[in-house]
DNA sequence: GTAGGGTTAG
């Protein structure tokens, strides 16, 4: 057959036409109309299929060369009558789909064809079969060449990549070279697959087989370089064949690599020599600001931004997103949205992406609400939002436990033409898990399936641990079996969840005869149930098991048994937890270390606090307010002054500003420092110095007083035997509004006594006793000591 | 060049 380029587009435009109407109704027009049959298809009618031999079929085919509907409509019906067509059948429907050119029509056969493992002959056959063809030469080989590259297509559609790379070899060894096309897509998709490694193989061997690799094959194994961290042999490739795809590959490796600065240098290089113009050259600064974002180096990436607009790029949506996102990633919400604030005065126009970065922020900060709010804000601005941000509103919903009106709003995304997702379904089901509804979860699984969305693993993990938490153990065994069945691998995730949810409902036993039941019982499996423990209130259970595991654990984990332990008063285990996780140097976050050190100083271990505190500084963790205060308490109470004084410069340096309780804490030892002395004016001293000083710098701060601090300054007074100024501070926290409690009460009371003024204590203990409600028999003893004492005052004794 | 969203948190 001649091949004309006409004729080509015709038969290709007739066919689309066709392929719009379904299939069925392909077939069926063809033996209900028998007008419209070729000689060939009305053979096939009349004949018996399921007798045809071999032979005639490839003669049926053959008669089909003209019109390769009829040629694909035969394989259609033989299939219906489970006709299995021999090798030389299908090489006969190879090559004519090959030479109209119809090549999604040959992929789609061939995917059926390798997928069909009954189909008596290998796919390597078929390649031999069409090698062996009487045709001429070039046509012989373009054939081969397809087909090779088809069959390549389809392997690696099909995750068969050993397979994929077997064909390449195989039309080698039949003098014909490999695709490249397909060899391209092979290592692009190796890459997706993570599958580095043989694509730097593959590329070595390819090219020692002759093969010609374009610019592309040259950009994808600098890609597959890139990805392995191999910079430099990325670069050295790059130099074999430096074309503007490639170097946008290396300059996106290298911002990929933490080298954005090197991007840079380099992007300058070819801006000067005119290499990189237009949209190449806007894409690659949009790298080099997802790279200084990715490093944190926003003003570096704020100042690409600049740049760009310099050349006359605009505010580019791409780049200032990147930006807002790694604001609201860092949970700088007034960063993202003053830097967004500035481009939108610039010109730029916000879209979905924007807002979905800054809806996920408000979640993040715990503030749900806001962001929902501000979803309704931007809905009601006309800002059309996606898939994206209506789901980032239902997690916001369910996390609120208010997962029926996310159910409402995936109806008013629906109504929008949106087609929900399987992340969109995923959080719908953990938000009815979430609130014990399994069944909503269960249906809503239902649904998605009948809108032809199929759970994925994570969809599942979400069911199970929600079955799970809600003691549903025989469901949870229903649905990971139906995971397997559906080749849906569980994963570690999966297990986990499932022990730690049980154990949450306090099905202990299930957990571990599950965890029993598990053929490989990953470290991970084992930390789980260590948890699992914890949650249900097993933790020296959880102890003995966390012993015998060797390993490093997640950072959870430790912190799970170390405050299950604390809690439970098992001091020694939880220091025990604490050394492990330094020993496997399991870093604890900022927060969890406040946590831990708040525990620590509790149990007065101010050694492991400050080893704790340390660490924290030295990883650029600053502690905060809270975490400083109850370091300096401790030492306080420990009485080491020096390190408590010191941790307070430490905390001013850093700009963390001192609170009402700070300084309460430190008054209150240099006050309770020397109570033996005070009458003999030792308070003038050192002690009295820093005590004065402390109290300047507190009215300084323009903090306000609250209950605590006033009873420490009219303990102070007390013990200074300056009644008249303990009473005045005394009326005066009444006067402020602030309620007296029973420790300021007593202070002062007890101070009455002491000195002898029994009625103005008396007046004080029944106001106390009424305003309390405490029976004065309470205080009778008190009354009739001091009373005894101040007789004996008086008589001089 | 399918930016941004779903799982083991107290």
């Amino acid at each position: 057959m001649r091949f004309s380029p006409t004729f080509f587009l015709l038969s290709q435009l007739r066919l689309t036409r066709r392929a719009a109407t379904s299939s069925r109704f392909f077939a069926v027009s063809a033996l209900n109309n028998p007008n419209n049959l070729s000689d060939s298809e009305q053979q096939v009618n009349h004949l018996n299929l399921s007798k045809l031999t071999q032979y005639g079929l490839q003669r049926l085919l053959n008669s089909t060369r003209d019109d390769p509907n009829q040629a694909l409509s035969f394989l259609r019906q033989l299939k219906e009558h489970d006709v299995s067509p021999n090798v030389n059948a299908y090489a006969t429907l190879v090559r004519i789909l090959t030479s109209w050119g119809l090549d999604r029509k040959l992929d789609s056969v061939l995917v059926e064809l390798i997928k069909n493992e009954e189909r008596g002959f290998s796919v390597m056959d078929l390649i031999e079969v069409i090698g062996e063809e009487e045709a001429e030469e070039d046509q012989r080989s373009l054939v081969l060449i397809r087909v090779s590259g088809a069959l390549v297509k389809a392997y690696v559609g099909l995750g068969m990549f050993d397979e994929a790379i077997d064909v390449l070899f195989q039309s080698k060894r039949l003098d014909c070279v490999p695709d490249i096309k397909a060899c391209n897509f092979l290592m692009n998709r190796l890459i997706e697959f993570g599958k580095i490694g043989m694509v730097v193989a593959l590329f070595k061997q390819l090219k020692q087989l002759g093969l010609c690799a374009n610019e592309y094959t040259y950009a994808i194994v600098v890609k597959a370089l890139c990805r392995k961290g191999d910079l430099e042999g990325a670069a050295m490739l790059l130099l074999e064949s430096p074309s503007v795809f490639s170097y946008k590959t290396f300059i996106d490796g290298l911002c990929v690599n933490g080298e954005t600065e090197k991007a840079v240098v380099l992007i300058e290089e070819m801006i000067d020599t005119n290499v990189l113009v237009g949209d190449d050259l806007r894409t690659v600064f949009c790298m080099v600001v997802r790279g200084f974002c990715n490093e944190m180096k926003m003003e570096a990436a704020e100042s690409v931004i600049l740049e760009m607009e310099k050349i006359g790029f605009g505010p580019d949506v791409s780049a200032c997103s990147a930006i807002i996102d790694r604001y609201c990633k860092n949970m700088n919400l007034p960063e993202a949205l003053g830097f967004l604030d500035k481009m939108l005065g610039k010109g730029l126009k916000i879209n979905c992406v924007i807002v979905s970065s800054i809806l996920q922020c408000y979640c993040k900060m715990d503030m749900c609400l806001e962001a929902l709010e501000k979803f309704k804000e931007f809905r009601d601005m006309n800002i059309f939002l996606d898939r994206v941000c209506y789901n980032v509103a239902f997690d916001a919903l369910s996390k609120l436990g208010r997962v029926e009106e996310a159910i409402e709003l995936l109806q008013e995304m629906k109504d929008k033409g949106i087609v929900p997702d399987v992340i969109n379904y995923t959080t719908l089901i953990d938000g009815y898990c979430l609130k014990g509804k399994v069944v909503d979860a269960l249906d809503l699984i239902d649904e998605m399936i009948g809108n032809g969305t199929s759970p994925d693993l994570i969809t599942y993990n979400v069911l199970v641990s929600g079955l799970a938490r809600n003691g549903h153990e025989e469901a949870v065994l229903e649905i990971y079996e139906r995971m397997k069945a559906e080749g849906l691998k569980p994963n570690a995730v999966t297990d986990n969840v499932i022990i730690e949810g049980l154990c949450f409902a306090r099905k202990v036993k299930e957990a571990e005869d599950f965890f029993m039941s598990l053929e490989q019982k990953c470290p991970e499996n084992k930390a789980s149930l260590v948890k699992g423990y914890c949650e249900s209130g097993l933790s020296k259970k959880a102890f003995k098991l966390f012993v015998t595991l060797e390993y490093p654990l997640r950072k959870s984990v430790y912190i799970k048994l170390f405050f299950s332990l604390c809690i439970e008063g098992c001091l020694d285990k939880a220091h025990t937890v604490l050394k492990r996780m330094w020993a496997y140097r399991v870093e604890p976050g900022r927060s969890m270390c406040g946590k831990m050190i708040g525990a620590l100083c509790r149990l007065n271990n101010a050694i492991d606090a400050q080893q704790l505190f340390d660490t924290m500084v030295e990883r650029g963790l600053i502690p905060d307010l809270f975490t400083y205060t109850i370091m300096i308490h401790t030492y306080c109470r420990l009485n080491e002054l020096q390190k408590a004084e010191s941790l307070f410069e430490d905390m001013k340096q850093r700009g963390i500003k001192p609170d009402v309780v700070t300084y309460t804490v430190l008054l209150d030892r240099y006050l309770k420092l020397d109570p033996e002395h005070h009458e003999t004016g030792s308070v003038q001293g050192e002690v009295g110095k820093r005590n004065s000083e402390l109290l300047r710098e507190f009215s300084a701060s323009g903090i306000g007083l609250d209950v605590v601090s006033y009873t420490v300054l009219i303990d102070r007074q007390c013990k200074m035997d300056k009644l008249e100024q303990a009473a005045e501070l005394f009326d005066r926290m009444i006067d402020s509004g602030l309620e007296p409690d029973i420790v300021a009460y007593t202070a002062l009371i007890s101070s009455y006594f002491r000195k002898g003024y029994i009625d103005k204590a008396v007046t004080l203990v029944t106001e106390l006793s009424k305003k309390y409600n405490i029976p004065t028999e309470h205080f009778e003893a008190a009354v009739k000591r001091a009373a005894l004492k101040a007789k004996r005052f008086q008589n001089g004794e």
